[in-house]
DNA sequence: CATATACTTCGGAAAAATCCGAAGCGTGTA
DNA sequence: TACACGCTTCGGATTTTTCCGAAGTATATG
Protein backbone atom coordinates (compact mmCIF):
# COMPACT_ATOMS: atom_id res chain seq x y z
CA UNK A 1 0.00 0.00 0.00
CA UNK A 2 1.39 3.30 -0.91
CA UNK A 3 0.12 6.77 -0.51
CA UNK A 4 -1.93 7.89 -3.18
CA UNK A 5 -0.25 11.31 -5.33
CA UNK A 6 -3.53 13.45 -4.96
CA UNK A 7 -3.64 13.23 -1.16
CA UNK A 8 0.00 13.78 -1.11
CA UNK A 9 -0.56 16.86 -3.25
CA UNK A 10 -3.07 17.93 -1.23
CA UNK A 11 -1.53 17.47 2.19
CA UNK A 12 1.14 19.49 0.93
CA UNK A 13 -0.83 22.02 -0.37
CA UNK A 14 -2.69 22.48 3.01
CA UNK A 15 0.34 22.11 5.36
CA UNK A 16 1.00 26.09 4.70
CA UNK A 17 -0.24 28.53 6.77
CA UNK A 18 -1.16 31.09 3.71
CA UNK A 19 -2.59 28.22 1.99
CA UNK A 20 -4.62 27.38 5.03
CA UNK A 21 -5.93 31.00 5.50
CA UNK A 22 -6.66 30.92 1.92
CA UNK A 23 -8.85 28.09 1.88
CA UNK A 24 -10.18 29.73 5.33
CA UNK A 25 -11.32 33.02 3.02
CA UNK A 26 -13.17 30.64 0.98
CA UNK A 27 -15.33 29.61 3.20
CA UNK A 28 -16.51 32.95 3.87
CA UNK A 29 -16.28 34.09 0.04
CA UNK A 30 -17.52 30.94 -1.91
CA UNK A 31 -15.84 32.65 -5.15
CA UNK A 32 -12.90 35.38 -5.47
CA UNK A 33 -9.98 36.45 -8.00
CA UNK A 34 -6.43 36.68 -7.90
CA UNK A 35 -6.20 39.79 -6.91
CA UNK A 36 -8.91 39.86 -4.06
CA UNK A 37 -7.06 37.06 -2.22
CA UNK A 38 -3.90 38.93 -2.48
CA UNK A 39 -5.44 41.93 -1.06
CA UNK A 40 -7.37 39.67 1.79
CA UNK A 41 -4.07 38.54 2.81
CA UNK A 42 -1.57 41.27 2.08
CA UNK A 43 0.46 39.06 0.25
CA UNK A 44 2.06 39.65 -3.12
CA UNK A 45 0.10 39.14 -6.20
CA UNK A 46 2.41 36.21 -7.75
CA UNK A 47 2.46 35.13 -4.52
CA UNK A 48 -0.77 34.38 -4.51
CA UNK A 49 -1.48 33.60 -8.19
CA UNK A 50 1.60 30.51 -6.76
CA UNK A 51 -0.30 29.43 -4.45
CA UNK A 52 -3.51 29.46 -5.98
CA UNK A 53 -2.11 27.54 -8.67
CA UNK A 54 -0.68 24.75 -6.01
CA UNK A 55 -4.42 24.63 -4.18
CA UNK A 56 -5.44 23.79 -7.65
CA UNK A 57 -3.37 21.08 -8.19
CA UNK A 58 -3.88 19.52 -5.18
CA UNK A 59 -7.79 19.64 -6.16
CA UNK A 60 -9.04 21.91 -3.04
CA UNK A 61 -9.59 25.15 -5.78
CA UNK A 62 -10.99 24.51 -9.18
CA UNK A 63 -10.70 27.66 -11.63
CA UNK A 64 -12.65 29.72 -14.77
CA UNK A 65 -11.51 32.64 -16.77
CA UNK A 66 -13.48 35.47 -17.75
CA UNK A 67 -11.86 37.86 -20.07
CA UNK A 68 -8.85 38.76 -17.77
CA UNK A 69 -10.03 37.84 -14.65
CA UNK A 70 -9.61 34.51 -12.88
CA UNK A 71 -12.17 33.26 -10.50
CA UNK A 72 -11.46 30.33 -8.11
CA UNK A 73 -13.79 28.63 -5.66
CA UNK A 74 -13.70 25.50 -3.74
CA UNK A 75 -13.46 22.45 -5.23
CA UNK A 76 -16.28 20.44 -3.50
CA UNK A 77 -16.09 17.41 -4.64
CA UNK A 78 -12.68 16.76 -4.87
CA UNK A 79 -12.14 17.89 -1.71
CA UNK A 80 -14.88 15.01 -0.42
CA UNK A 81 -12.97 11.97 -2.38
CA UNK A 82 -9.74 13.25 -1.30
CA UNK A 83 -10.73 13.41 2.46
CA UNK A 84 -11.99 10.00 1.81
CA UNK A 85 -8.96 8.43 0.31
CA UNK A 86 -6.70 10.11 3.52
CA UNK A 87 -9.43 8.65 5.82
CA UNK A 88 -8.79 5.02 4.49
CA UNK A 89 -5.25 5.48 4.73
CA UNK A 90 -5.30 6.28 8.25
CA UNK A 91 -7.52 4.11 9.39
CA UNK A 92 -5.31 1.21 8.20
CA UNK A 93 -3.10 1.95 10.97
CA UNK A 94 -5.16 1.22 13.41
CA UNK B 1 -13.20 30.78 12.37
CA UNK B 2 -9.45 29.83 12.00
CA UNK B 3 -7.90 26.18 11.82
CA UNK B 4 -7.15 24.23 14.98
CA UNK B 5 -3.27 23.90 16.22
CA UNK B 6 -3.91 20.71 15.92
CA UNK B 7 -4.91 20.22 12.69
CA UNK B 8 -2.07 22.25 11.54
CA UNK B 9 0.61 20.16 13.38
CA UNK B 10 -1.07 17.39 11.75
CA UNK B 11 -1.41 18.52 8.56
CA UNK B 12 2.18 19.75 8.48
CA UNK B 13 3.40 16.28 10.25
CA UNK B 14 2.01 14.35 7.04
CA UNK B 15 2.97 16.30 4.58
CA UNK B 16 6.79 14.75 4.50
CA UNK B 17 7.38 11.92 2.45
CA UNK B 18 9.03 9.56 4.72
CA UNK B 19 7.24 10.46 7.49
CA UNK B 20 4.10 9.04 5.25
CA UNK B 21 6.55 6.26 5.01
CA UNK B 22 7.01 5.74 8.67
CA UNK B 23 2.68 5.93 8.70
CA UNK B 24 2.55 3.42 5.96
CA UNK B 25 5.37 0.77 8.28
CA UNK B 26 2.69 1.23 11.42
CA UNK B 27 0.07 0.06 8.90
CA UNK B 28 1.49 -2.80 8.43
CA UNK B 29 3.57 -3.31 12.23
CA UNK B 30 1.14 -1.65 14.51
CA UNK B 31 4.19 -1.12 17.05
CA UNK B 32 7.51 0.02 16.31
CA UNK B 33 10.67 1.09 18.33
CA UNK B 34 12.81 3.83 17.17
CA UNK B 35 15.81 1.48 15.77
CA UNK B 36 13.31 -0.72 14.05
CA UNK B 37 11.74 2.40 12.23
CA UNK B 38 15.51 3.45 11.33
CA UNK B 39 16.41 0.36 10.47
CA UNK B 40 12.96 -0.18 7.53
CA UNK B 41 13.58 3.33 6.40
CA UNK B 42 17.14 3.10 5.78
CA UNK B 43 17.08 6.70 7.76
CA UNK B 44 19.46 6.95 10.20
CA UNK B 45 18.14 6.82 14.52
CA UNK B 46 18.30 10.73 15.10
CA UNK B 47 16.33 11.54 12.12
CA UNK B 48 13.52 8.85 12.78
CA UNK B 49 13.78 9.78 16.56
CA UNK B 50 13.20 13.83 15.60
CA UNK B 51 10.18 12.49 12.89
CA UNK B 52 8.42 10.46 15.40
CA UNK B 53 8.41 13.35 17.85
CA UNK B 54 6.87 15.80 15.28
CA UNK B 55 3.95 12.74 14.48
CA UNK B 56 3.66 12.21 18.19
CA UNK B 57 3.10 15.82 18.49
CA UNK B 58 1.03 15.85 15.80
CA UNK B 59 -1.67 13.36 17.54
CA UNK B 60 -0.59 10.56 14.74
CA UNK B 61 1.47 8.43 17.16
CA UNK B 62 1.95 7.62 21.13
CA UNK B 63 4.90 6.56 22.63
CA UNK B 64 5.61 3.90 25.91
CA UNK B 65 9.01 3.62 27.32
CA UNK B 66 9.95 0.59 28.40
CA UNK B 67 13.48 0.45 29.69
CA UNK B 68 15.75 2.00 27.17
CA UNK B 69 13.58 1.33 24.76
CA UNK B 70 10.53 3.59 23.57
CA UNK B 71 7.49 1.59 21.86
CA UNK B 72 5.81 4.27 18.98
CA UNK B 73 2.53 3.01 17.97
CA UNK B 74 -0.41 5.18 16.21
CA UNK B 75 -2.51 7.34 18.04
CA UNK B 76 -6.24 5.68 17.00
CA UNK B 77 -8.73 7.65 19.03
CA UNK B 78 -6.67 11.35 17.98
CA UNK B 79 -6.50 10.75 14.69
CA UNK B 80 -9.88 10.15 14.30
CA UNK B 81 -10.43 13.77 16.44
CA UNK B 82 -8.47 15.38 13.87
CA UNK B 83 -9.31 13.92 10.73
CA UNK B 84 -12.72 14.89 12.14
CA UNK B 85 -12.43 18.48 12.66
CA UNK B 86 -10.35 18.61 9.52
CA UNK B 87 -13.63 17.21 7.77
CA UNK B 88 -15.50 20.03 9.38
CA UNK B 89 -12.62 22.56 8.37
CA UNK B 90 -12.99 22.05 4.94
CA UNK B 91 -17.13 21.49 4.75
CA UNK B 92 -17.12 25.31 5.74
CA UNK B 93 -15.87 25.91 2.57
CA UNK B 94 -17.94 24.45 0.00
C1' DC C 1 -3.09 50.56 -32.55
C1' DA C 2 -1.75 51.99 -27.89
C1' DT C 3 -2.67 51.54 -23.18
C1' DA C 4 -4.50 49.66 -18.96
C1' DT C 5 -5.76 45.70 -16.31
C1' DA C 6 -5.48 41.01 -14.43
C1' DC C 7 -2.85 37.50 -14.11
C1' DT C 8 1.36 34.21 -14.69
C1' DT C 9 6.14 33.10 -15.01
C1' DC C 10 10.91 34.03 -13.95
C1' DG C 11 15.10 35.00 -11.09
C1' DG C 12 16.75 35.10 -6.94
C1' DA C 13 17.00 36.30 -1.83
C1' DA C 14 15.55 34.69 2.66
C1' DA C 15 13.56 31.35 5.69
C1' DA C 16 12.39 26.73 6.92
C1' DA C 17 12.81 21.78 6.67
C1' DT C 18 15.55 17.72 6.31
C1' DC C 19 19.21 14.89 7.28
C1' DC C 20 23.42 13.21 9.35
C1' DG C 21 27.01 12.04 12.80
C1' DA C 22 28.79 13.47 17.27
C1' DA C 23 27.83 14.17 21.79
C1' DG C 24 24.74 13.64 25.76
C1' DC C 25 21.40 11.13 28.71
C1' DG C 26 19.05 7.30 31.00
C1' DT C 27 18.75 2.32 31.79
C1' DG C 28 20.08 -2.29 32.13
C1' DT C 29 24.04 -5.60 32.78
C1' DA C 30 28.65 -7.52 33.79
C1' DT D 1 31.26 0.94 39.20
C1' DA D 2 32.15 0.47 34.40
C1' DC D 3 30.25 -0.44 30.07
C1' DA D 4 26.90 -1.28 26.39
C1' DC D 5 22.57 -0.12 24.38
C1' DG D 6 18.63 2.71 22.81
C1' DC D 7 17.26 6.95 22.28
C1' DT D 8 17.40 12.24 22.13
C1' DT D 9 19.53 16.64 21.42
C1' DC D 10 22.91 19.53 19.15
C1' DG D 11 25.58 21.72 15.30
C1' DG D 12 25.68 22.35 10.85
C1' DA D 13 25.53 21.24 5.69
C1' DT D 14 22.14 20.70 2.06
C1' DT D 15 17.76 21.02 0.02
C1' DT D 16 13.23 22.83 -0.33
C1' DT D 17 9.82 26.31 0.33
C1' DT D 18 8.25 30.84 0.40
C1' DC D 19 8.06 35.31 -1.05
C1' DC D 20 8.77 39.38 -3.83
C1' DG D 21 9.21 42.52 -7.79
C1' DA D 22 10.33 42.57 -12.71
C1' DA D 23 9.22 40.92 -16.96
C1' DG D 24 5.99 38.50 -19.96
C1' DT D 25 1.11 37.15 -21.68
C1' DA D 26 -3.63 37.76 -22.72
C1' DT D 27 -7.76 40.53 -22.80
C1' DA D 28 -10.52 44.60 -22.71
C1' DT D 29 -10.88 49.68 -23.77
C1' DG D 30 -9.93 54.40 -25.44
Amino acid sequence: MTLPTDVNKFLQALSNENRQRIMLLFSETHVMTVGVVAERTGLGMSTVSEHLKQLKEAGLLSSEKFGKEVEYRPNVAQIKITLALLGQFLHKCC
